[in-house]
DNA sequence: CTGACCCACTTGTTATTTGCAAGTAAATGT
DNA sequence: ACATTTACTTGCAAATAACAAGTGGGTCAG
């Protein structure tokens, strides 16, 4: 358990503190990911096998590279997701879920499903919904034992 | 199912557009509430029994008014939430969430059962965590059944 | 062993959004 | 009738996001 009210972002020119509004898990948890890109890192990686800066710059929402930068930063700095070294080339950079990171899954499982719901979503995300819906539990558990070390 | 790829943001002298990305459920969702607030409008509408924009400004997190009216307006043109006549008072609107908005409370629960396993929330957070654990197939029923006309 | 390209960023500039303080107008309470 | 409540709007400064260009190691082909 992170016991501190704030937390710095480490890896930037710019040391930044942010701060957690509230003791409220939800506003908590906004204060790490509450934005239009962080999650969508967090999905590249945990349902698309997508795990370096490039990968996630071009990946489908045209995400601007200092932003990309930041919130890599942040999640980082929030314990969401750790840089390593890449296996393949010293050039690139790995990023991977954490602990913390994998235990975001079940609730991106349920917004996959809430949104798939009301909106029209690409095939893949209506087929995925349906598997949830016939064996959630099963589903989860298998995405995030995919994970585990 | 909404099928266009935009929403105009009623209710506001400054009409505008909000565009989907792209067909990610994820995206789409945090499209529409995909913010440090938005959120938490929810969460004061589906756990804390709180309707009117008085409750809201109130509510913790000390968000602007201009903020909140234009949260307020995206969740309503999200279909999130509706506006109507408070009983009490011509002067009062209550907010009330639709069926959309309270079939995010599976999405919130487990943001909530998240961020508690992680940070260090109110006592309240850890009680109810701990609930969901023992059973939340039973809680996420009975929370969202309060919400169904 | 060098020049071209790749990769993960940073920097600078402009556009947009947020946060803060004050104001408004209808409805209500005293 | 007058102050107060309620749900906002408005104006401005500060912060953040988007866009375009640049940087500096790493790798690869000749």
């Amino acid at each position: 358990m992170q016991v501190n009210s704030y937390f710095y972002i480490s890896n930037m020119k710019t040391k930044k503190k942010i701060a957690y509004r509230t003791d409220c898990p939800i506003s908590t948890a906004l204060d790490i990911w509450g934005d239009k890109w962080s999650l969508l890192i967090v999905r590249d990686m945990a349902f698309k096998g997508k795990y370096t800066y490039g990968d996630f710059l071009h990946g489908g929402e045209q995400i601007a590279t200092n932003i990309l930068a930041d919130r890599l930063a942040i999640l980082e700095s929030g314990g969401i997701i750790v840089r390593q070294r890449h296996p393949d080339s010293k050039a690139k950079i790995l990023y991977t879920l954490t602990q913390k990171g994998v235990d975001l899954i079940p609730a991106l499982v349920e917004i996959i499903s809430w949104s798939e719901k009301y909106h029209d979503v690409h095939p893949e995300a209506r087929e995925f919904a349906k598997a949830v819906k016939k064996n959630k539990k099963g589903l989860i558990g298998k995405l995030m034992s995919g994970f585990q070390k």
